[in-house]
DNA sequence: AGGCTGCTGATAGACGCCTATCAGGAATTG
DNA sequence: CAATTCCTGATAGGCGTCTATCAGCAGCCT
C-alpha cells in the first residue's frame, strides 16, 4: 500500500492530472461537477500531496522576519541568538530569516516597522506591544497575505494567526503558588516588579499571581506593583527602595527581566536567602544566582524551542496546511538548582 | 546568493557531476588528489545538498519500531497513543512506523523481541531493561547497521545511539527539593515507592532523591523503598501498608506508575492533602488528583515529543546526517494545579 | 603490444509535483 | 446555427538529487 500520487488521482477521477491540480491549487476554473469527482478520488485515495515533492517544484524561497525589541535583556539577546542558528539551519531549505531590532515600546515606531516590511515577507513574528495601532499594522499585513505570529507577548484581538509563547497568567498562578507554598504559611509582605505594564505577558502574569495570592494566601500582603522597565539598574534601584521600605518583607517575585539587579539588592542588604526570591528566564545570570541560593525558582520558556515553533507555524500558514497545534504549545519551564539543563 | 547546486561544485572542482556524487557518497573508488578537490570546492561554495530533494530522489521508505512495555500503566499508553498517531503524520512521509509490545521487565523477552526486529527495520525505539542480556541485543542490533535510541529509560554503556528521555536524577533531585521545601522543616518521615528497581529511571530517581534528601533535609527521615511494580493495585496496597505504618508519615513520593492507587490509599485513611505527596506522569488519573489536591507536584515528560524526536533522531542516523542536540532534549515538565496544560 | 585495472565523464531516467502552453471539445450566447 | 467563451486534456520542462550504465582514457602489468 504505497501512497497515492497525483497521477493516481487522475485515473480515478477519471480526469487529466492537469485538472486535478487545477482543483487542488486553484489554478483556474473547474466546472463543479468535475472539482467534485476530484475531490471524491482525493478523499478516496486518502491523497495527500508529497510536501517535500512540492517544496522542490515551487523551487520557492520563503522570507520571513523577526522583529525583536532592541533593548537587550538577557532573554531577547537569546532569542536573536536562536533566531540566528535558525536562520543558518533553515538556510538549507530555502527558508529566509532577517532579523530586526525595534524599539518595541513605542507603538508608533513598532507599527511603522511592521508596514514596513509588509512588502517582502512572507511572514513576520513580532514581539508584540498590546496597542490599538499594532493591532492595526498586524491587521493590514494580515489582509495584505503576509502572516503574522506574535512571539512571546501576544497582541489579543489582532488578526494575527497565531501566538507563540506560554500561557503568561498559568506562569503568574504558578509562581504564587510556589511562593505560598515555600513560605510555608508565614505571615508577611510580598513584593512584585515588572518591567512595563504595557506589555500583555508581564501583565498576564501580575494577574495570574494575584489571583492565587488573592484566594488561597490570606496569610501573605501583596505590596504594590513597582516597574524596572527591564533595565538592570533602574530594577536594582527599585528592588533597594523595596528592601528598604519593607523590612518585613519576605518573598519578592519578578514579572520581567533585570533580575540580576534584584539578585545584587538582596545581596547588597544581606537578605538572599532570606527572601523567597521568584523570577522568570533561564540565563547565564540568573542561573548563577539560583544555584548560589538566591533565586529560588526560575520560570521560562525555551527561546529556541520559540523560535521553531514561530518558523514552523509561518511555514505552514505560507503553505495553508493546517498547523499540529499540540506540537506548537510552549511549555513553562520550571527550573529549581536541580533541574537546570 | 542562491544556494549552490552539485552541478556548481562539479564546475568548480573541474570535474563531473557524477563524480562529485561518488565522493559525496562515498559510492565508487575516486582517487585522492580528484576528492580532495571536489572537497575544496564543496567547503568553498558552502555546499550542503538539498535534503528534500535527497529524499525524493531516494525514493526511500524509512522503517522504524517502536518497542514498549505490554504492562499498559497511563503513562505507557499515552506514549503507544504518541506513536500511532506519529506513525500516521509521518505516513506521508516515506515513513512507516510499527509497534510492538513486550514483557520488557524479562530481560530474555525482549532481546528476543530486539533480535527478530532487526532483520527488517532501519531503526528501533525502545523502553528498555537495563540487563546485560539487553545490552548485548542492543549490541547486535547496531552491529548490523540497525541504529536503536532507548526511550524513557536507558541502557547506559549499550551502543544505543541516543538515549530519548529525561534525567530521571534531576527529576529525582527534583522531587525531593520541592518535597523538602513543602515541608517548610518539619520534621518527620517521607516515603518512597517505586515500580521496579530494574529500570533504570526509577534507579536514578530515587537515587537522586535519596542524594538531596540527605544533604539538605535532615530533619526527614526518608522511609526504605518499597516496590510497587507500576502496578495500580499492588501500589495502592503498597501505600496502604505505608500510610499504617508511619502515622507520622508527612511526605510521599512515588517514583513510578500506579498513583491513582496511592490516591485512593490517601483518601481511604483521610491523610489527602495532609501528606505532601509527589508523583510522575501527568495522565487524566493524576491530572484530576493534582486539581483536587491530593497530588501536589506532578513531575513528568511529554510522551509526544518524545516519539517525534526519536524518530527524528532514527531518520538522521539513517541519513547519516547530525542530530541537533538541543532540540531533542527532553525536558522535565513540572506541573502544579496551575499550569497544566 | 595487448590486456588489465582504476578512474572519470556523459547521460538517461527516476522521484512527485508545479507551471505553462496549446489545442480541441463542450457549453453558452446572440 | 454560428460565434464565442468556458473547460479540459496532453504534454513538455523544471526543481536538485540519486542511481545506473556505458564509454573512454590513462597507466600498469605481463
Amino acid at each position: 500500500m504505497v501512497r497515492a500520487t497525483i497521477e493516481d488521482v487522475a485515473e480515478a477521477a477519471g480526469v487529466s492530472v492537469a485538472t486535478v491540480d487545477r482543483v487542488l491549487n486553484g489554478r483556474a476554473a473547474v466546472r463543479p461537477k468535475t472539482a467534485a469527482r476530484v475531490e471524491q478520488a482525493v478523499r478516496r485515495l486518502n491523497y495527500q500531496p508529497d510536501r517535500l515533492a512540492a517544496r522542490l517544484a515551487r523551487a520557492r524561497e520563503y522570507r520571513f522576519c523577526f522583529i525583536l525589541p532592541e533593548g537587550a535583556n538577557a532573554f531577547m539577546i537569546a532569542l536573536a541568538d536562536a533566531v540566528r542558528e535558525e536562520a543558518l539551519r533553515m538556510a538549507g531549505e530555502k527558508v529566509v530569516i532577517d532579523l530586526r531590532h525595534t524599539d518595541v515600546f513605542e507603538a508608533a515606531v513598532l507599527a511603522a516597522a511592521l508596514d514596513e516590511v509588509g512588502a517582502v515577507y512572507d511572514g513576520v513574528a513580532v514581539v508584540a506591544l498590546d496597542h490599538p495601532q499594532v493591532r492595526e499594522a498586524i491587521n493590514a499585513l494580515d489582509a495584505r497575505g503576509v502572516s503574522v505570529v506574535t512571539l512571546v507577548s501576544d497582541v489579543p484581538g489582532s488578526r494575527r494567526s497565531h501566538y507563540v509563547g506560554i500561557d503568561n497568567s498559568a506562569a503568574g498562578r504558578t509562581a504564587a503558588t510556589l511562593m505560598g507554598r515555600y513560605l510555608c504559611g508565614r505571615a508577611g509582605k510580598v513584593g512584585l516588579i515588572a518591567g512595563s505594564l504595557s506589555l500583555r505577558d508581564h501583565i498576564e502574569r501580575q494577574f495570574g499571581f494575584e489571583q492565587v495570592m488573592a484566594h488561597d494566601y490570606p496569610n501573605l500582603t501583596l505590596l504594590p506593583v513597582r516597574e524596572g522597565r527591564d533595565d538592570r539598574h533602574k530594577v536594582q534601584h527599585v528592588a533597594e527602595q523595596l528592601l528598604a521600605d519593607h523590612p518585613d518583607m519576605i518573598g519578592l517575585y519578578n514579572v520581567g527581566a533585570g533580575s540580576t539587579g534584584i539578585a545584587a539588592a538582596l545581596e547588597g542588604a544581606g537578605r538572599q536567602r532570606k527572601v523567597v526570591f521568584i523570577t522568570h528566564e533561564l540565563t547565564d545570570d540568573t542561573r548563577r544566582a539560583l544555584i548560589d541560593g538566591t533565586i529560588d525558582i526560575i520560570i521560562s520558556q525555551d527561546a529556541g524551542h520559540e523560535v521553531r515553533s514561530a518558523i514552523r507555524v509561518l511555514m505552514s500558514k505560507a503553505d495553508r496546511a493546517p498547523i499540529v497545534e499540540q506540537m506548537e504549545r510552549i511549555r513553562i519551564d520550571i527550573y529549581l538548582r536541580d533541574n537546570i539543563p
